[in-house]
Formats: structure tokens, C-alpha cells, sequence
DNA sequence: TATAATTCGGATAAAAATGTCCGAATAATA
DNA sequence: TATTATTCGGACATTTTTATCCGAATTATA
């Protein structure tokens, strides 16, 4: 459904936000061997949730990664999945055709709207925070 | 959502289903023009299609390809799915956690299973004879 | 039988996604 | 100030996906 790249991105942002919400910065090292992802591929990521304004880095010694509260909040999948794979998943037409219009529709279009439609929303109302919380009052799990 | 390979898949379908309709054989030449597609990577998946026996193929001068009836009943959208991508899509995790299960679910399974089993339940109601039909009668297009 | 039109299958190429490496910049701290 | 730990950013490498090419096999038909 999404890229790695995008699933990297939500394994790890949902990493920091657990450190973040115990008061805690957290590095590259520890967000791969946490999540599980390659560390070098996974720092590309990072570098681009925090130019996405997503997340906030500190170089130098004792440098790491946090997310704020309020990023926590208002940031939704959606803006996520938006910053790293693009909206081609929300809007691209399910049979390939350049465009995805009700003017024009292809022999899937009415059915993957509804489809398509049910992500959307679900990525949409879906924030951070939820994810951390999930995560941290043990109802699930980021690795296996 | 799907490859690129899945999409030319989808399209070729249809547009062979409508030829088939017709009582007409088409030719790998003529599919690609209609579906917008390119030709040689077009064959390859034509074969894949033809080896799990979703179209039949004719080799030799005014040879081709043709799906019954039967066929375009009894295909769903999921099968095809299934030949051309694979079934990651209906059963991966949204995080890219190694299984899906709700045993040790992601933070996102439960939201996710609802989107996954929206496509799931629409790629299996759908069969190729339904978006045939949706070409042509036409309510929808094959390409722009 | 010869020719032409077609699918088949293997080799290769190009592009995109995924992954690695390394030196530079930065900042804490000894 | 020197060292160390870290992010940054560019170059490079690998793998996967997408795309092309070509010769062989097949079959209709002239
Ligand atoms: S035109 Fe194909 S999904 Fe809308
Ligand atoms: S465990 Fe992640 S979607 Fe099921």
C-alpha cells in the first residue's frame, strides 16, 4: 500500500513521539534498532519529515530527534504519507489513467472511490498522537 | 495502489473482454494502441495472464488473444490482483511490521483492516465482466 | 511451399526505489 | 582546545520495477 520509505516514516515518528512524550531526544541509532530499518535509508527520511517541519533535529553531540506535542496533535498520516510518497494514493486513478475525473471515469472508478475514499479518511483522522498512544499503553507493537 | 503491471493488466482485460464480446479475436498490436500501453511489457503480462489461464492466447499469423465468457464471469478483479502483484496488498502491514496479525498488532491495524478489507471485499465483488460491461455501455473509458 | 503475422521466451536496458558510505558541519563536554 | 557524538548532504551501490529488443516457434494464407 505504501512505500517503505512511508512505513520507515511512521515506525519511526511514532518512535520519537514516544521518547518525546517522556521528556526524552532520541538518535538515529536507537530509532533503527527500535524500528527495525536500515539506518543510513532511514536518516534520508528523517531529514525530510524535519525540512517538512514534522519533526525537529539537533545536531552535535547529545543531537537527536524530537516531535512536539503539538506536533504530535496536528500532524495526521495523511501529511505524512503527503510529504513522503505524494498524493498519488489519494488521487491517482486505480487503472493507470493519467487522471482520475468523474467527467470521464474508468470501468473502477465509482467502486475505488469508496475505496479510496475509506483511506483517505482514515489517514486523515488518524493523528500521531494516536499512534503513540497505542503504542505506549501497550495495545500494540512497532517490531516483532 | 497497484503496479503499473496490475493497471496495464486491468486495461488489457477489459479491453479484450470487449473485443471478446464481440465475437472478435485482438492482437497484442492493437490492445497496447487501445489501452495506452507499451507493447513488449504489455506481451510479458499477457503471458503471465495467459499461464494462470485468465486469457487465452492464439500464436501464429491472425493469432491473439481471446477470454471467454466464463471467464469474464468468473475472474474477479482480485485474481488478478493475485496473478500480476501478488497478495501484499490484502494481507501486508500497514507499517511494514513483517506479518499483520492481530495477535501483536501495529498502532494502525485496526483503523488499516477496515480499509484493507474495503478493497478486499470490492476486488472480489468486482469481476472483469462488470467493468466490460461499464466500457461498454459507455459509461467509462479505457483511456484519455 | 513460401511468406507474413503473430505469440513466446530469453537477454538486455533504463528508471525508480531502496540501501550504503563517507566527509563536512555542528555542538556538547572533557 | 581537542575529542567525541551526532546530523547533513552528496556520491555511490544494489535491487526491483518497468521497458525494449530479438530470434525462435507457430499458424494462416497466398
Ligand atoms: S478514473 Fe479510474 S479511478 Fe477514477
Ligand atoms: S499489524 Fe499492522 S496492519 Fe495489521
Amino acid at each position: 500500500m505504501f512505500s517503505k520509505s512511508c512505513e520507515y516514516a511512521f515506525r519511526a515518528l511514532i518512535y520519537i513521539g514516544l521518547c518525546s512524550q517522556k521528556g526524552e531526544k532520541t538518535s538515529l541509532k536507537y530509532i533503527a534498532e527500535n524500528i527495525d530499518s536500515p539506518q543510513s535509508f532511514t536518516a534520508k527520511i528523517l531529514q525530510k519529515l524535519s525540512k517538512a517541519n514534522i519533526l525537529v533535529s539537533e545536531k552535535g553531540a547529545n543531537g537527536g530527534f524530537i516531535i512536539t506535542q503539538e506536533k504530535l496533535q496536528t500532524t495526521r498520516l495523511y501529511d505524512v504519507v503527503i510529504v513522503v510518497d505524494g498524493d498519488k494514493i489519494f488521487t491517482g486513478c486505480a487503472l493507470g489513467l493519467v487522471k482520475c475525473n468523474s467527467e470521464k471515469p474508468c470501468p473502477l472508478h465509482y467502486s475505488f472511490l469508496e475505496v479510496r475514499e475509506k483511506l483517505r479518511k482514515t489517514m486523515l483522522h488518524t493523528n500521531l498522537e494516536d499512534m503513540v498512544n497505542g503504542a505506549s499503553d501497550g495495545s500494540s507493537v512497532l517490531r516483532l
